[in-house]
RNA sequence: GCGCCUCUAGCUCAAUGGCAGAGCAACGGACUCUUAAUCCGCAGGUUCUGGGUUCGAAUCCCAGGGGGCGCACCA
């Protein structure tokens, strides 16, 4: 290196606007206009006394036009590696096979690539090297950089549609004391100067109605929660949640809600609702339709079940559809099971997935008509669970009691059931106006929108075993 | 955590018990309109690691490590 590099660079255009601009200009013709574009090289084509390099950058692709006769350092600039950044100025030109360029007179080497990106022709594909140095699986592999745009622009989208609608967007602790507002497993840490254990969230709801009593109607949260369970093409330990809350609304406002905010944000990043998932076309215009989770297991187990049912048949009749359940569990229990085993995965939709049973919701509100059932929803498309939302349980007494039964199972050995949360009764005690909410897994809905069928694809450094041994 | 599959040059892949190879990248050279430029030349290896079987192991066996998929768990 016998010069430092340079500290900045003066950038006046950018290949698509470029692209956009010159798109009439003729082959072999200048255009008069001078700019200085920058990107890394990632072709070149040596012709003697003519080179021609693509570079790339983030707008979009420009080929690099330098000959001996108009070029500076001319030699040098041919001992450029793939994946050098460069700065480049020059006319804009087409050339006379039809490639806009420019046609570089001066240029500056901004930074060196050391390694290289792969084969030109197909990039990297081993997925274990595109997770872990995901910087060279962005400039290797342009479907990566197109789904890490994608996500960006959906929770743009949703942002933006959550706003327009009056929600306000806040942020709640992610170390908690005690965990709630979801059935997993959490992450422990330990906070030194108060000598006490906390845990990552496992989800945003209970500060969000929090807020709620404090007066804040409609609110929202999209951040990261963190659940300690097993990795799979589905599942990352730390993902992202969308939760709202609505005062005055209760679960049918929060199905409108969904429907038209997920529909509005696939015309926003794919220009329309109907998109192609996993080779079959997915069509999320509203309206969504809604079923009983009871009438959708009749309609794909081919058995009515009901919570009115006792107990030992409806255990009898999970083991004659292979269903596995433990001994111990409620009607409710065995009717979820049976729903996530026999009818769940072959649920298309989108659907929304209407009433479960209140034994396994400890946080949602009786249903208003249907016994041992409370008022709350799942979104289920491509065969997973999208959404969750209840009409939200507001009443301290019942809230505690909730608690209570499931202190009582964590206790007995089932470490996902959640603890007694005193504070949130408390807050709860103050009063919740009746209030709809829902929760929804940013992931997977970034999943559905770019055809990803890996959660890993859409997470730019997901979650794997630290390297062992590597430079 | 369990089961199955997988790991070879910087990248993408061959070689299935008998001399570890190709394309691209790199390196040297030719070429004034290329588009994965082309052509000539040259170099590149702990075949994931350790042990074993064998005259001989990338290949077969055992253990370990990384990854993928499935199961379990969940969203």
């Amino acid at each position: 290196m016998s010069e430092p590099l340079p500290y900045r660079a003066i950038v006046t255009a950018h290949a698509g606007e470029l692209h956009e601009r010159f798109a009439e200009l003729a082959a072999g013709d200048g255009s008069g206009v001078t700019v200085t574009v920058a990107g890394r090289v990632m072709l070149r084509r040596e012709m003697g006394k003519l080179t021609f390099m693509t570079m790339s950058e983030w707008t979009g692709q420009l080929q690099l036009f330098a000959g001996s006769q108009w070029t500076e350092r001319f030699d040098e600039l041919n001992r450029l590696s793939l994946g050098d950044w460069v700065s480049a100025t020059g006319e804009v030109v087409r050339t006379r096979t039809g490639e806009l360029s420019v046609r570089v007179g001066s240029w500056a080497l901004l930074a060196e690539a050391r390694r290289s990106f792969g084969d030109k022709w197909r990039g990297i594909s081993d997925v274990d090297t595109r997770y872990r140095q995901r910087y060279a699986d962005l400039w290797a592999n342009p479907r990566s950089r197109q789904v890490l745009m994608a996500r960006s622009r959906v929770v743009s989208a949703l942002r933006r549609g959550l706003e327009s609608g009056g929600f306000v967007e806040v942020e709640t602790p992610v170390f908690h004391p005690v965990p709630g507002g979801a059935t997993a497993r959490p992450f422990v840490t330990h906070h030194n100067a108060l000598d006490m254990d906390l845990y990552l969230r496992i989800a945003l709801e209970l500060h969000l109605k929090r807020l709620v009593v404090g007066g804040i109607e409609r609110v929202f949260e999209i951040g990261r929660v963190f659940r300690n369970e097993g990795l799979s093409p589905r599942h990352n330990p730390e993902f992202t949640m969308l939760e709202l809350y609505q005062a005055y609304a209760d679960y049918h406002d929060m199905m409108d809600l969904t429907e038209n905010l997920v529909a509005g944000v696939a015309r926003e990043v794919t220009g329309g609702t109907r998109t192609e998932y996993a080779g079959r076309e997915l069509d999320l215009a509203p309206p969504w339709r809604r079923a009983t989770m009871l009438d959708l297991i009749a309609e794909h187990s081919g058995h009515e079940v009901g919570l009115d049912m006792p107990v030992e048949e409806l255990t009898a009749l999970a083991s004659r559809l292979g269903v596995h359940v433990e001994p111990g569990w409620g009607p409710g229990k065995v009717v979820l099971e049976i729903y996530e085993k026999t009818t769940e995965p072959n649920l298309w939709g989108p659907v929304f997935v209407m009433d479960y049973p209140k034994e396994v919701s400890p946080l949602a509100r009786d249903h208003r008509s249907s016994p041992g059932m409370v008022e709350r929803f799942e979104v289920v498309v491509a065969g997973r669970e999208l959404c969750n939302a209840f009409s939200e349980l507001t009443d301290p007494d019942t809230q505690l009691a909730n608690f209570e039964a499931q202190a009582r199972a964590r206790a007995a050995g089932d470490e996902e059931a959640m603890p007694v949360d005193t504070d949130y009764v408390r807050a709860l005690e103050y009063g919740l106006p009746p209030t709809g909410g829902m929760g929804m897994g940013v992931d997977r809905l970034v999943m559905l929108l770019t055809g990803s069928e890996a959660i890993r694809d859409v997470i730019a450094f997901p979650t794997l075993r630290p390297e062992v041994g590597e430079d």
